[in-house]
DNA sequence: ATCCGCATGTAACCCGTTACATGATTCT
DNA sequence: AGAATCATGTAACGGGTTACATGCGGAT
């Protein structure tokens, strides 16, 4: 895990806590019901992964036991739990991290806007423009160069990869233009 | 994992061999120079992986003492092995795959062609998009009406991600007519 | 003589998966 | 009364990550 000590489910459950308090169970439905549901909704990961940011004092459960229901305990992020996000949310975009850890950055900078503000989102996309600018390429080039000694379905999947990214690409200059045209 | 209880890497390895026999060295190398490198090049993956599939009688090594270099282990299919890839790759394309297992579908069509031949990889092809002609309108549908609610980054990482999934959906149609094309 | 690349491995740790367990409340 | 839903957990297991260990052969 990186030096943090906090999984990537760890940073997704901080980032969802810094928009509203929720309960385990909160966070499961999210989790099944919307399209944050590329995380898994089971229990035994995601009530494990809460314990071990309250150990880590990043967020702070409080037992409702309000009307009518069963005993819900309601997580909010504490003071230490906003500054690790926020870490998390100004790393530096790396080239190993669009290559490998794509859904991370995407995660990141679906909660960047609120905790660390427009012009660090700018930055960010900017960041990201650079690399892909810089990997598309190389991976074309792989393509043409090799593809005469590889499997057709090989090449196929590929240029599958090599599509994904440049949609990245052309989706990073829309999210710009849609920050600058809004200023 | 999965009941036959191999791992993705381990069917990645499975792949690879079908297509030349390797050593544990020659995979970590594809893992490092080639687009093949979101999986990771430690040794403590790979090896422990190569170890199972041998112990599960999938793949058998043979120590090479050939001329000049260090002893190699190099591992090639058995019969067996050979099963449990057609087996992987004759796997049905589920709603469920397609939303958390995208790199394992594409995994699987990269060796397919080779593998169960042409026809099975057209089918696979169709069948993924129709996974996909489902599934995109049902995430439009959800930007459109949860787009109010939601911040401006998150709709926007999402309209990332079903970008994504626009993008795949055409690769498949265009992979489909190359197929078609040639024949 | 030394250092780098080849080549294979091991061990501790972490965490996600799977499956099971439990109890309260509301609906029918 | 019984079923479904709300809500929270635990335990075993598997496998990937990280870091370390080893030892040979060719290059400088």
């Amino acid at each position: 895990m990186k030096p943090s000590g906090i999984s990537l489910l760890g940073y997704a459950l901080l980032g969802l806590l810094s928009q509203q308090p929720a309960s385990g169970y909160d966070i499961r439905k999210i989790f099944t019901d919307t399209p944050m549901g590329t995380f898994s909704n089971s229990p035994g990961a995601i009530y494990p992964a809460l314990r071990r940011l309250e150990a880590g004092k990043l967020i702070h459960g409080q037992v409702e036991n309000a009307s009518g229901l069963r005993r819900r305990k309601v997580f909010h992020l504490t003071a230490a739990g906003t500054s690790a996000l926020k870490e998390w949310l100004n790393r530096p975009v790396s080239c190993e991290d669009v290559v490998h850890a794509a859904d991370e950055l995407m995660l990141r900078f679906s909660f960047m806007e609120q905790i660390i503000g427009e012009a660090a989102a700018i930055r960010f996309l900017q960041a990201l423009e650079k690399e892909l600018e810089g990997y598309v390429p190389t991976l074309r080039k792989y393509l043409e160069s090799h593809q005469a000694g590889m499997p057709r379905s090989g090449s196929l999947a590929l240029e599958s990869g090599i599509r994904g990214y440049e949609t990245l690409l052309g989706w990073c200059r829309h999210a710009i233009k849609t920050y600058e045209k809004k200023s």
